[in-house]
RNA sequence: GGGUUGGUAGCUCAAUGGUAGAGCAGCGGCCUUUUAAGCCGUUGGCUGUGGGUUCGAGUCCCACCCGACCCA
């Protein structure tokens, strides 16, 4: 991709002027003695340091320049005197462009305005940049650039960095919280001769020494409930998830998932665990529990309060409330109609269950904005999770909505192989899915009782900094490919 | 897959079918405490791609490419 504009020209000859004059302006190391905020916060008159980072900004003023520095912390103005740094040094720091990296050594001041600067003392370049960044005032907000070039994005943006700086938090408090809790990370298989554990279209890759296909995996859930039976009785694993299915502002083909099993727990031990985690999360890296989103105009949109305890609600009754409370005792055919006369999309071919199940989907999560654990689905929908006792048409589950989106679903585990299999086949017969025999076969050996819960990391993302679209949240959102210049 | 909508200078945006422009940055001047520095001057365009209509197309028509939103 040769393409050239004289903004380039301009640099890539700067650059050929600094190499004929013996500067080589790609260093292999520079290391600064402090960052911008360290610095910053260590301020004392006359300290000598040096910086390294950015040069976002120049302001020349004849015999002297203004410029800033960004680093990863913060940004620096540093001020440079021709006198002070001799004419063919002071000539070459002229020629810099913005965006060029360099290493600066002087010492602190503060000026006439009160801003801290460094005045400089010596410079070096240390990685040049061939192409003009995005104007500083206006920023970048193109949204295919934004996506298609994040660093650009990242550079002109500060508010998209601080929310991949804190999504970095979110999941490290996560993961210290399973630590406290006792439970032990591990990274089972991405690619799965049998891609099990949710229903979704998989991804097909090919290992060519084995000779056979194998799917990216749509779920962890069977890997770590292996675990479960050889013992290891609190796993967790975060890790990416791909599904072949549509691209929207709320599904990225692959996405994060926390998955995690607890011997002797069940989905009232999960619940426990998903609420300690999220109000504490909210709490370290948004500061509160009451959670705003915003307008482009800053006006609050939606308020989630996930102030504890959150509401517990069966999913019969959240039917009933939308669907009448008569929902269960009329006709199939009656279902299918008051369904479709509320506004939900009812395939031709859909069971009497996934009927129910549009509506509650189309009309009810939408509306979940508040922290809700729906419990109690029927069976049919789960063929993973255990009956419940005094009601075996539904199982002992919750999925939990918040933002009007199912951010985490957990199970009682099912632990029994001839009633998993049962389950499996089951539902083998009208999805696409082959019957995983070694998961089977581990569950014979016998497994333990036990909770299971997954969480959407993205979609918890969302709801606690506020973004609407998931790309908000993934530093590389799936774009389509660019079509190349060569074929 | 369908609907709506967008793609113009490095960035942000203008332009009744009639010479493609502005601000920023870039380039050249002046300026030793500025900070969206300032002042003077100035370069920069295959208007997403390919066709068509027209005396004339950024603008109208068709197809395609790549986004965004909504729907399936």
């Amino acid at each position: 991709m040769e393409e050239e504009n004289s903004l380039i020209e301009q640099r890539r000859a700067n650059l050929a002027a600094l190499r004929e004059k013996g500067i080589e302006p790609f260093a292999n190391k520079f290391t600064p003695d402090e960052t911008c905020a360290g610095a910053r916060v260590k301020y004392e008159e006359g300290r000598e340091f040096s910086l390294a980072g950015r040069m976002t900004a120049f302001r020349t003023m004849g015999k002297s320049i203004f410029l800033d520095i960004r680093d990863g912390s913060d940004r620096m103005q540093v001020y440079a005197q021709k006198n002070a740094l001799g004419d063919e040094a002071f000539e070459v720091l002229k020629k810099l462009d913005l965006g060029d990296f360099i290493g600066v050594k002087g010492t602190m001041f503060t000026t006439r305005t009160e801003e801290i600067t460094l005045k400089m003392a010596e410079f070096t370049v240390v990685g040049k940049a061939l192409r003009p960044l995005p104007a500083k005032w206006h920023g970048l907000s193109n949204i295919e650039t934004r996506y298609r070039q994040r660093y650009l994005d990242l550079i002109a943006n500060d508010d998209v960095k601080q929310v991949f700086y804190k999504r970095s938090t979110i999941i490290r408090e996560i993961r210290d919280f399973m630590h406290e809790r006792g439970f032990i990370e591990v990274e089972t298989p991405t690619m799965q001769a049998i891609p099990g554990g949710a229903a979704a279209q998989p991804f097909v890759t090919r290992h060519n020494a084995l000779g056979c296909e194998f799917y990216l995996r749509i779920a962890l859930e069977l890997y770590l409930k292996r675990l479960l039976v050889g013992g290891m009785d609190r796993v967790f694993e975060i890790g990416r998830n791909y599904r072949n299915e549509g691209i929207s502002p709320r599904h990225n083909p692959e996405f994060t998932m926390l998955e995690a099993y607890q011997a002797f727990g069940d989905y009232e031990t999960m619940m426990e665990l998903l609420e300690s985690m999220i109000t504490r999360v909210a709490e370290k890296v948004v500061g509160t529990l009451v959670i705003e989103h915003r307008d482009a105009e800053g006006n609050v949109t939606r308020t989630i309060d996930l102030t504890g305890p959150w509401r517990r609600v069966k999913y019969k009754d959240l039917i009933r409330e939308k669907g009448g409370a008569d929902w269960f005792d009329v006709t199939q055919d009656e279902r299918r109609k008051r369904a479709i006369d509320l506004g939900a999309e009812i395939g031709p071919d859909y069971m009497d269950y996934e009927v129910t199940n549009g509506l509650f989907e189309k009309l009810i999560e939408p509306t979940l904005i508040q922290p809700t654990f729906v419990t109690h689905l029927p069976k049919e929908l789960i063929p993973l999770a255990k009956l419940t006792p005094d009601d075996p048409t539904t199982i002992e589950v919750f999925e939990c909505c918040i933002n009007g989106q199912e951010i985490a679903p957990a199970y009682t585990e099912q632990n029994d192989p001839v009633a998993q299999r049962e389950a499996l086949q089951n539902q083998a017969g009208e999805e696409q899915q082959k019957l995983d025999e070694d998961f089977l076969v581990a569950l014979e050996h016998g497994m333990p009782p036990a909770g299971g819960i997954g969480i959407g990391i993205d979609r918890l993302i969302m709801m606690l900094l506020g973004q609407e679209s998931i790309r908000d949240v993934l530093l590389f959102p799936q774009l389509k490919p660019k079509t190349t210049a060569a074929e």
